[in-house]
RNA sequence: GGCCCCAUCGUCUAGCGGUCCAGGACGCCGGCCUCUCACGCCGGAAACACGGGUUCGAUCCCCGUUGGGGUCACCA
């Protein structure tokens, strides 16, 4: 059996999008999974909109998602003299011919085929010429007239076309640069792509392709057509669907990870496992388990996902995804276990790494500020009693494991008469400035004497001063 | 409009002729746990688009209808 090669070819006339990303992946895990490679290719012919910033932007978002290619980039700009070597293989062979047909006039033909049949396509007027290279010429590929062309296609099964709906398409423009159609099945030849695996928007692309691969006379390979990722109302993704940039999943507080497992899966899967880590999908990924029809993105599930995988995450390899959230709000978290153990306390109940970092604040804290109406709800003058009570239990104490801690509580719990909830929440409030956080516990232990003490004499004045 | 693809809960999906009065996940609604918020756990509502065949038997096979999507460039 040849060796698996996959490719990647994104045109960089903007970010890369989660639709993008997702090819890109099941092109990656199929290379992976098989032993082959994966090369990345830009398609960078359109000179209009292409830019050096979009290719640098895809690249930063493939390195974040941590999609390794094994060869490339190549760029299709600095392969021009291959093509061009080709299109002079499908001259002399008869394959090609040269067009002076304008532009208008080409738009002319497809018009009224739209209007009478529905057949928009070239007429073939300078099919039979024998045109040299002149001022405005095209070249076109001469495509069969009759017969049928058959994608067999690894997720969709056969797809039947007849040449006789097909036209002669142009390989290269007037100025004499080659066309998307031609340039890819050069690179795939020349890079002996094996397997295509794209988006099922370039079904209709292939037949021509295919006649292309059989005029030069290379071996066709497997093409894999996934079906598309549609937005909530089922139309084709784009920006009004909210987010679509990976970019834009990173700085929300995404884990690549978590992305990448909601991307696989839709369209993909594994019986009924949801969760996937990297290594399971390297394991797992196939592509006869990639269903066919197109999937809705749904934001609402890849956040759940992506808390998840915070949860799964080892606190440790948390640490640099989360740092740049951290930064983000100045927060200075120097000691790593310090970090860790604040990590652990709120992998739980964080469903993204910008939440986690705005819930860690107040463990750096120096001067805490109270939520309104929490501090005027909870921190009453009659809470500066079990309060005070509460400072000289924790005062006193030489550990502050969370069994002593739990022992400080029950002291002032019995000395006061009030139960846990009365005394945690205003504890709670003194010591994070909110009615939600972690455990008291954990907070008080993280926190240490010191800080909590001073907190909660803090918490004290306050209390003494409202009404 | 021509050509092509697709069709199971709102969404992602399992299902590869009987095991399905259809399973899981997200979301939604109840409840439990509980120092708050989460997490976790338990329970609930929620789908085989329709019509013909084939078959002893269709969610699963075939045809049609309907619906959705893609594509028809000197863009990729």
């Amino acid at each position: 059996m040849k060796e698996i090669i996959t490719r990647f070819p994104p045109s960089p006339t903007g970010y890369l999008h989660v639709g993008g990303a997702r090819t890109a992946l099941f092109n990656w895990l199929y290379a992976r999974k098989t032993g082959g490679k994966f090369v990345l290719r830009i398609e960078d012919t359109d000179l209009q909109r292409s830019t050096q910033a979009s290719a640098d932007a895809i690249f930063e978002a493939l390195e974040w998602l941590e999609i390794k290619w094994d060869e490339g980039p190549f760029f299709q700009t600095k392969r021009f003299d291959i093509y061009l070597e080709y299109i002079r293989k499908l001259l002399d062979s008869g394959h090609a011919y040269y067009c002076d047909c304008s532009p208008e006039k080409v738009e002319e033909m497809r018009k009224k085929g739209m209007a009478a049949g529905g057949k928009a396509k070239y007429d073939g007027t300078c099919r039979e010429k024998g045109l040299g290279k002149g001022e405005n010429t095209v070249i076109r590929f001469k495509a069969p007239l009759s017969g049928t062309t058959v994608i067999e296609d690894a997720v969709k099964g056969n797809i039947v076309f007849q040449n006789a709906d097909l036209d002669d398409f142009v390989i290269a423009r007037s100025d004499g640069t080659p066309t998307y159609n031609f340039v890819v099945v050069v690179d795939d030849i020349t890079m002996h792509i094996s397997t295509i695996i794209r988006g099922d928007d370039h079904v209709s692309n292939t037949p021509k392709q295919i006649l292309l691969y059989k005029a030069l006379g290379a071996e066709l390979p497997t093409f894999a057509h996934v079906p598309m990722v549609l937005g909530k109302d089922k139309s084709r993704l784009s920006k009004r669907h909210g987010a679509m940039s990976v970019t834009e999943y990173r700085k929300m507080g995404f884990l690549p990870d978590a992305l990448i497992n909601y991307l696989v899966r839709l369209g993909w899967s594994h019986g009924d496992q949801e969760f996937f880590t990297r290594e399971e999908l390297l394991e797992k990924f196939s592509l006869d388990h990639v269903g066919k029809s197109a999937g809705v993105f749904d934001p609402d599930k890849l956040l759940a996902l992506n808390a998840d995988h915070i949860k799964a995450c080892d606190p440790e390899k948390l640490i640099p995804h989360l740092r740049p959230f951290l930064e983000e709000l100045n927060i200075e978290a120097d000691d790593r276990d310090y970090l860790i153990k604040v990590i652990r306390t709120l992998n739980a109940r964080s469903k993204t790494l910008a939440e986690m970092a705005a819930s860690a604040q107040f463990y750096y804290a120096d001067t805490l500020t109270y939520d309104e109406k929490a501090a005027k709800k909870l921190l009453k003058p009659a809470v500066a009693e079990p309060l005070q009570l509460l400072i000289r239990e924790l005062e006193s104490l030489e550990n502050f494991t969370e069994k002593d801690l739990e022992g400080a509580f029950v002291k002032v719990m019995e000395a006061t008469g009030l139960k846990l909830g009365k005394i945690a929440q205003p504890v709670r409030v003194a010591l994070t400035g909110k009615t939600a956080s972690p455990g008291i516990f954990e907070v008080v232990e993280i926190l240490g004497k010191e800080k909590v003490v001073k907190r909660l004499t803090d918490a004290v004045s306050y209390a003494m001063k409202q009404e």
